[in-house]
Order: C-alpha cells, then sequence, then structure tokens
DNA sequence: TATCACTGTCATAAGTCTGTCATAATTACA
DNA sequence: TGTAATTATGACAGACTTATGACAGTGATA
C-alpha cells in the first residue's frame, strides 16, 4: 500500500509542486490549505506522515500539531515542519510542539524526501518496505508476487490489495465496512456481502498450498489475518 | 552489480540525504556516525567508493583516511572528503592525506555524482559498465545494441529505451504512467495505452528468438521484466 | 520525390476479474 | 433440539483489461 501524506500548505504552488512530486515518488495525497483543513483530513483518514507549513490561516500550524497530538489516532503520526527562514527558529529547534523534523525553506525536494523516508522508515517500516512477511505467507509489493512457502500463487488485483492489507495489519479484526474503505476505496459503493466472497476467493488461493487458513472469521465482527 | 559507497557522516539530516539520494541512483550505502565505525564498516565490507566528513567525532576525517590506506583492501579505494569551507584548506587541496578529491559544503548532489562516478570509472570502471545483461538477453547502452543470446536484435529507439529502464530495474512493476514518464519524459502526452503497443512490439522482437517471454503482465498494475 | 522506418491511435477480439445472487453450511442461543 | 442469524460457496453475466493487427502521419534519406 502506498504512503499516505498529508500536505498542509496555504500557498498554492508549493502545494502544488509537493503533491506532484509525492505523488510522482508514489505516495498518496492529500492537501489542506489551512489547520482546521487539516484536521478534518486528518479524521477523516488517518495519514502516515503529516507535512506542515509554519504559518497557516485560521490555525497556525504549531496548534494544528497540538491538537493532532492529543487525538489517539495521529499520536505518533510523523509531522514534519516546514518553517520560512525567520520563523521563531529556537523553539523550532526545541522541536517541544510536537513535530518530529522540521525543514526549513527553501528546501529541495530530495531533501525532503530524504527526512520523509527517514521519518516513516522509523515510525512504519512495512510501508517502506517491499516484501512483507507473515507466517509462510510473503508478498512482493513492488513486483506484485504473492509466495506461500515456495509455491508461487496468483490473485486478482483486489485479492491482492486485501491480502497486503491484511499483512500489514496482523491480528487486528476489521470490519466489512472498514475492508470496503481500505481496500477498494472510500467512494466505491459495493455490497458489503462482497467482501465475504473475496475473502473466500483468497482463501481458497491461499489453502491451495494445503497449509491452515490464515483469515479469521470473527461472526458479527468481521475478519481478522493471523500468521 | 551495483557499487557499495561507504557515506561517512555524522550530521543525521546530510546522512540521511545523502543515502537517499545514491540508493535512488542505484548504489548499496553504508554509513557509519565516526571514524571508528567507518573503519569497522570498511572492514566488513570493502566499499568500491568512501564520501567522508573532514571533521568527525572520536576519529578525524583525516585520520580514518590514514588507516584506511594502510589496510590492504582500501590501499586503493577512492575516498572524497566532504569539509565545510574553512576547513584548513590548504592541506586539502594538497590532498596528502590520501583522499583522492574532496568537495566543499555545501555540495550539490548532481556534482557529488558526477565526482564519484568519476573516481568510479578511474578505480572500477567494470562497475559503470554500459553493457547490462538479464538472462540472456545483452544490451550495450553506448553502442545502442541488443543481443539475446547470440543473435542481435534490431529494436526501434523506443522499444530500446523501453527494455533499458525495464532491464535497469528487473523484477518491479510499473504503471504504464510511471513508463511513459521514464522512458517518453514527463511533459510527453502520449496515451497510456500505447505503452501496451510498445511492449507488444518489444516482445515480438524478443520472442523471435525463441525464448520465453521475459515481460510479465500484471493486471490492472502495469508490467515487469523478469530474467 | 519516393521510400523507408518508426510512432501513436484505434477497433476488435480474447481473456480475466468482479459483484451479486441463490443456496448450503455453520453458529449462537433459547 | 429447533430456530434465527450469520457466513461460505458455486454460478453467472457483465464490466473491465489486455493483446494485436491495421493504418495514417512524421521525418529522415537517397
Amino acid at each position: 500500500m502506498q504512503p499516505y501524506v498529508l500536505i498542509v500548505e496555504d500557498e498554492d504552488s508549493l502545494a502544488t509542486l509537493l503533491e506532484y512530486n509525492f505523488e510522482k515518488e508514489g505516495y498518496e495525497v492529500g492537501i489542506a490549505r489551512d489547520g482546521e483543513e487539516a484536521l478534518l483530513l486528518a479524521a477523516e483518514r488517518t495519514p502516515d506522515i503529516i507535512l506542515m507549513d509554519w504559518m497557516l490561516p485560521k490555525l497556525s500550524g504549531v496548534e494544528a500539531c497540538r491538537r493532532l497530538r492529543r487525538r489517539e489516532e495521529t499520536q505518533t503520526t510523523p509531522i514534519i515542519m516546514l518553517t520560512a527562514r525567520g520563523d521563531e527558529t529556537d523553539r523550532i529547534t526545541g522541536l517541544d510542539y510536537g513535530a518530529d523534523d522540521y525543514i526549513v525553506k527553501p528546501f529541495s525536494i530530495p531533501e525532503l524526501f530524504a527526512r520523509t523516508r527517514a521519518l516513516l522508515r522509523r515510525a512504519k517500516p512495512s510501508l517502506l518496505q517491499d516484501v512483507i512477511r507473515q507466517g509462510d505467507i510473503e508478498i512482493d509489493t513492488k513486483a506484485f508476487r504473492v509466495k506461500c512457502g515456495d509455491t508461487p500463487i496468483h490473485l486478482g488485483p483486489t485479492e491482492f490489495r486485501l491480502l497486503d492489507y491484511f499483512i500489514r495489519n496482523p491480528g487486528r479484526v476489521f470490519s466489512r465496512e472498514q475492508l470496503l474503505d481500505a481496500v477498494w476505496g472510500r467512494d466505491v459503493y459495493v455490497e458489503a456481502r462482497t467482501v465475504d466472497v473475496h475473502v473466500g476467493r483468497l482463501r481458497k488461493a491461499l489453502k491451495k498450498n494445503g497449509k491452515t487458513d490464515p483469515i479469521r472469521t470473527v461472526r458479527s465482527a468481521g475478519y481478522a489475518f493471523e500468521a
């Protein structure tokens, strides 16, 4: 799954530039124009990392940062502050407002990428990994390959994304709605029962290999993946 | 084989930036935070080239450099010194401490690449070869020639660039958009489906030789090259 | 100017995948 | 044990993706 980066920046040209570059680099990108919008977007879908301008309309970057930290979902989400040279550099360097890193404008895009990756590696290493393993199942997200033990397994696109999501969140139970949101996308209208069918297909594909079923059905709750 | 570059730099942000850029450029990267660690890492695996900060904790760059020169394996390993403007420039320019080149901070990444390549070309030309092989396919990027096994293969310019890109990134799946960006160029407007056609032509050209199709179609994702 | 190689687009055919439904199987609980 | 609720599964039509041959336009070259 691609990392989701939330960019909070009121200056249009910079926002567009960042969006373009991050998309190119393989991130999914959300853009907020001010602090309030940032809080909204972050609530809708928890970002994997946040880039936030220091100076923002309505709600300053610092304040937005504080509020994000108060929410459980974004408590540990890495935040990089974008600051102009003059911005109270002392306090920034202290990073006492809850950001994990800061970068002074003008900055180079590769440097921003580098820092982003560094933070992601610390916070969510699985997002940057090409190969993820759980038990004897292994998926290579760059090569789009799945292996169970030594035998390669063919999955359709949806089953692949489903397994990818499961394997990154092992043990956790997801409702059908949650799976639809995460795997199909938030604005796709699909019958919830369809999840059953795809879980079934995924099971069948994985089971061919004999091993035990790695997907647990939780009655009246959903499904969970266990190694 | 990718060249292995050892980066010796104590400042985190610069180390991360360099790591990111060199990895992206296709190098394998090792990072040491001080002179002692550098000696250890270099002993573990002999680098093809070393980038070393002039000022380092524990063991200065100059001293680390000397000691590396005393070891047989690293006696001729190219070393580039990274220096701040103030650092005893005279002695550096003399390069009498055993480095092969130096570069003054702040430097541009492309410039660093250029010097790195220059030194590598002198020390280990085979690492920068123009001829790339994957399986029984061989392309000579300088001469624009392709061979499959022993039979020479004729490709049009686009197919050649496509194969060149594929062969440098074996195993990885690229979307049609990514391929357009990488092979056609960023600001060329071409239908995404055109990629299909060229992949088809490339396949046809390579298959003439009988062998199995080296390009894998990944439904709803793109194409990948496998040896 | 005629020829030639190359490119991008399109139409069509072939092949896969998807979502839904009906029905069977399983589970929880009175 | 019986019943209601929930889940598993096979079948299927339709939607979507990809492969491929044809073709016209371009520019280079003789």
